[in-house]
DNA sequence: GCCGTTTTCGGCCCGACTGTTTTCAGTCG
């Protein structure tokens, strides 16, 4: 085989995409969705499309059945793959065509067929794309009758007043598009949905009290979840949509209107973020819903399954014709389309409609399913409570036992314990277990650590220490830039240790601040499997780590998970729930999370 | 360019809103 270049999924999704948009603006018919579809999948890939051209083999049951096409057309039957091009066409999507552009650009780090494309159309397309408003046939005017090639051109176009003289284009499409690029320049991107959801719930409270508003329910990405969100999606009951649309355009939270409609506005919030509304009637409910919920590629996926079966979807209804057959509630759709009911969570197309048409859903873990949190910190270590004031707030939220986890010595910015000041927390922990005992509570407080793992993958404590926790987690808060060798060799080393019960946080990323440090995270989980070491899916919400797509490979290792709320403020300990919503992301079920357990069976499965 | 419980041709999700039109193309979700 040929010299390859290493290209990541990124890299291989947005030729694809550049691809889509040359194509788009030249108006193909189909073409573009084709290769942006291609290049939707290889962006939400967890195995690398490089890997998968080199190897194949273990990738090939991911999607069932698939077969690739050249291998039918060249044998008459598929004879099991190593890798090549016909190991790239089992990526759904993805046919000869796409396939050879892929191979070339693995070979060559180009695709001239792309390159072709940029020689006829000198523009950079991605950085327009970015900009609201603008599309590829958009850009291909502007190109056309001004030579714009790139955001800067087109800027200068917009300042010199170019723009609203071009036919198709006014004084409006000129503001709009200015605006566009000024937000453009200054918008950090994603929120992180733990962070804004108390501003979201405030705005729903807000609709909720507006005459003959009937419900709101708050859809899009922060329905599924999504660890951060890019806008939010409000969808409203209501027969009279006028008053809502008004009051909603005129809140004072709202910086600009973008779209005001009877059914449907949209406006840009003054924290950034963008908001859509949509007003339908109480019997379009379930479909305006699932519609609105998204994702996206999944509700592409449930109208394809209506159009084969006759049927039409839209945001109304399931319709046969001109006759509603579905549509008040999101169940009934989904099994009239022959589907089992499909948490929102997992509406990513990971193979959840596979698997909802074979039966095979899992019964994901549910928000009340939690019994104990195993991550909490207090004022022994970087905290801003007691160990008291932690364990009334767990039973205020009636979970049956907490792990008091602080930090130990090593970690001397979060003014971690060392051996003699632990001994005297434990102290303090036997004494409120008993003052809790005797006012009868059925709670326990758990001794715990979040011992640091060393550069060289030693703990902090001793093993002589760690015997004595109820419950040893380790972490990395040190050393990020190791190689991913050295990185997974340390990690491994700890987990290794008989004493370590869980790893917390596996891969250190914190969203939108750091990357994770490299490791090699199926060597993890595979470590995690022979070593009986439970992996924390961490719930602070710019961390949610372990990430969804890695749930997934625990649950399929069968490696068990925890779910810590890693809270430093009793008010932290909600953040739960946001570990809830990543391992249902990661169709997790209670089996798989050991703090959904009884503290027995629980503290049976550590080491 | 991809795909198949309408299988190797002939389809390809669907509707709202905007701006510039006077019936629609472009964009978005």
């Amino acid at each position: 085989m040929a010299q390859l270049t290493y290209k990541n999924n990124k890299e291989i999704s947005l030729v694809c995409r550049e691809i889509a948009y040359f194509l788009e603006m030249e108006g193909v018919a189909f073409k573009p969705r084709a290769y942006e579809k291609v290049a939707e999948v290889i962006f939400d890939l967890s195995e690398d499309v490089f890997d998968i051209y080199l190897q194949g083999a273990q990738y090939q049951n991911k999607f069932g059945t698939r077969q690739p096409r050249t291998a039918k057309r060249l044998s008459g039957r598929f004879s099991g793959s190593r890798g090549g091009l016909k190991a790239l066409e089992s990526i759904p999507g993805v046919g000869v065509s796409i396939a050879e552009k892929v191979e070339e650009f693995l070979k060559t780090g180009k695709i001239k067929y792309l390159e072709d494309l940029k020689k006829k159309w000198p523009v950079k397309i991605e950085e327009f794309m970015a900009i609201e408003g603008v599309g590829p046939k958009t850009v291909r005017h502007l190109y056309e009758k001004l030579g714009v090639k790139n955001l800067n051109d087109l800027e200068l176009a917009l300042k010199k007043n170019k723009i609203s003289g071009l036919e198709g284009f006014g004084e409006k499409s000129q503001e709009k598009i200015l605006k566009s690029i000024e937000f453009h320049k200054k918008s950090g991107g994603r929120a992180v949905l733990g962070f804004i959801m108390p501003e979201i719930k405030k705005l729903e409270e807000k609709l909720k009290i507006i005459k003959g508003v009937e419900r709101v329910d708050i859809a899009g990405s922060a329905r599924r979840k999504k660890e951060t969100i890019g806008d939010i999606d409000i969808l409203i009951i209501s027969k009279n949509s006028k008053p809502v649309m008004d009051f909603f355009a005129n809140m004072p939270e709202v910086e600009k209107v973008f779209a005001y409609g009877e059914t449907k506005s949209a406006v840009r919030l003054k924290n950034g973020l963008d908001a859509d509304l949509r007003v339908v009637p109480p019997e379009s409910y379930g479909a305006a819903l699932n519609y609105f919920t998204g994702s996206k590629e999944h509700n592409i996926a449930l109208r394809e399954i209506a159009g084969k079966k006759g049927y039409k979807l839209n945001e109304y209804g399931l319709f046969k014709g001109s006759k509603m057959i579905a549509g008040k509630t999101e169940e009934e759709i989904y099994e009239k389309l022959g589907l089992r009911y499909i948490e929102p969570e997992m509406r990513e197309m990971q193979g959840e409609i596979e698997a909802a048409k074979n039966g095979k859903l899992p019964k994901l873990i549910g928000y009340k399913d939690l019994m104990g949190d195993l991550h909490v910190h207090s004022v022994w270590s970087d905290g801003s409570n007691s160990i008291e004031e932690m364990a009334r707030a767990a039973i205020e939220r009636g979970l049956g036992y907490i792990v008091i986890s602080d930090h130990s010595k090593h970690l001397g910015v979060a003014h971690g314990l060392d051996e003699k000041r632990l001994k005297q927390q434990w102290k303090e922990i036997d004494a409120v277990n008993k003052k809790l005992e005797k006012e009868g509570e059925d709670f326990k407080i758990l001794k715990g650590t979040e011992c640091d793992i060393l550069k060289d993958g030693s703990m902090d404590f001793s093993d002589e220490i760690l015997k004595q926790f109820d419950v040893v987690g380790a972490s990395v808060h040190s050393s990020f830039n190791l190689s991913e060798e050295e990185q997974t060799e340390r990690i491994k080393k700890a987990m290794e240790n008989k004493n370590v019960d869980i790893l917390c946080h596996p891969t250190g990323r914190i969203i939108n601040q750091r990357e994770p440090y490299k490791v090699s995270i199926d060597e993890i989980i595979k470590v995690a499997k022979e070593t009986g070491t439970i992996l924390e899916i961490n719930s602070f919400p710019n961390r949610l780590d372990l990430k969804d797509e890695y749930i997934k490979k625990c649950v399929e290792a069968e490696v068990k998970m925890s779910i810590g709320s890693d809270a430093h403020l009793f008010s932290h300990l909600d953040c739960a729930e946001y570990g809830v919503a990543q391992a249902r992301r990661g169709w997790a079920e209670k089996k798989d999370i050991i703090n959904a357990w009884p503290i027995e069976k629980m503290l049976k499965m550590l080491k």
